[in-house]
DNA sequence: ACATTTTTTGACGCTCCGTCATATTATTAA
DNA sequence: TTAATAATATGACGGAGCGTCAAAAAATGT
């Protein structure tokens, strides 16, 4: 249930030769496994296939990590990291709380666009059949990253409230709100990416329908400015790029 | 890919013996799966512990589902049908169209809260790993009964529409207000099921939050009355027991 | 009563997971 | 430098479970 690599590595400050050669390793079994996960998908992927090509054996792999489910969970984690980033970048982006907040949203909503698969991902960990199997240091690894990006998105509702843009009754609700968004950001991204057939049921495309529903959403909470006195469409490009300039 | 049984059971009108006796089969299998299910999750679930349980052998089994996955979805099939009957109890619901639009919502939100093995077994089949599995006429069934059940959401957005509680000019977005419905709903169900420790991350019990955040969402959209000119608590009460009155 | 078709059965082949005794490499001691 | 010891890597192996299919059993037709 537990691996011998991993309290290696996260131990103390300086890390030694030996230390960095077995993270080095653990990143490109990562890779790999990644890679081959989106070339062929998750039920192609064995740790067989994955140890024959990193040249090194099963069991090495199993030095690094617990199960099969416990190294997905570890891609699942990297795509967290990611996400927590865009999180910051959104954050700290130059405008209205409203605005800030807007942009963990479209953050959230490209970054699933540009990477179906990591969103597959991370929908593949939430399965309760699948995380079963994953070793509890990894899951509370995950829930601290979990923690840690919500904190960023509750932190900005604070702002709001603190500078009156939005109502301080809405005080005891700023855990409503972010997971309101959450929820409603959440949901749209699972539904896009499980193969049901939107488009031809009739929705837009589902940033199209997220941006408009998430405006609506904080209209609904009177946070100013309201999207009804704002170019949506604008903003909506100017956050992105301020998000993905690169 | 496809199973024997199948084209036998759904045929021509007068069911015959045989038929019956298929049906009544399948109907057993998917009880005791779905016993087994509840009992000790997704991964203790083996064709071969059903096929012993219901005393028939592995390959009869087979000739009803084409797979694991194929026969869990038909489980998940039924949970969408139990959905659905809840969905025209809401559309019947005596009340504004926003009430009933409400009623939706909670019905939803209470299904799987009462039960929540339903809720995860819908999450399982959408994921993609586990619908590669499934055959394509379980996977068009499933399809055909979500196109159902968001007609019934669509038709009370419409009404709202035709009766002037939701303003004319939200004509092109009836699918996006559903969309936002679902996705949040849908995105709020799967973060509850799936271990992460909400509470401890200091939100309040999803139904709640649900049932705050969709008032929220809808009085965005002006969708009259709004909550608040409205006794919410009093009215989720008067709208879950008229749901759930049995 | 026998022939033919349909249905059921469970042994079998296969894939893949995770383990662990053994082999290999690295480190320390002399 | 070499021997002893510790750490690490390996892959053969046991086991679980899926899905198949030839043969057996049951149902149906003649």
């Amino acid at each position: 249930m537990q691996c011998p690599v991993a309290k290696m590595i996260d131990s103390v400050r300086p890390p030694t030769r030996k230390q960095r050669e077995l993270a080095d390793r653990e990143k490109l079994i990562l890779d790999t496994a990644q890679t081959m996960l989106h070339q062929h998908g998750y039920n192609h992927l064995t740790m067989e296939r994955i140890a024959e090509t990193v040249e090194y054996s099963k069991g090495t792999i199993y030095n690094h990590f617990a199960s099969k489910e416990d190294l997905v969970c570890s891609l699942s984690c990297r795509c967290i990291t990611n996400l927590i980033e865009i999180f910051e970048r959104a954050y700290q982006f130059e405008g209205s709380t409203r605005e800030r907040y807007s942009a963990i949203g479209i953050g959230f909503s490209l970054y699933h666009q540009l990477h179906p698969m990591d969103a597959q991902n991370i929908q593949t960990v939430k399965n309760n059949a699948v995380r079963e199997k994953v070793s509890k240091e990894k899951l509370a690894k995950m829930e601290s990253l979990e923690q840690k990006i919500t904190k960023i998105a509750q932190s900005i509702v604070q702002d709001a409230i603190d500078c009156g843009d939005l109502d301080k009754k809405h005080q005891d609700n700023v855990s409503t709100i972010v997971f309101g968004c959450w929820s409603m950001h959440y949901g749209a991204l699972l539904l896009d990416q499980s193969d049901i057939p939107l488009h031809e049921m009739g929705f837009s495309p589902v940033v199209k329908m997220l941006w408009h529903n998430a405006n609506i959403y904080l209209d609904g909470y009177n946070w100013l400015p309201l999207s009804t006195t704002t170019d949506s469409n604008n903003l909506f490009k100017k956050i992105s790029s301020a998000l993905f300039d690169e």
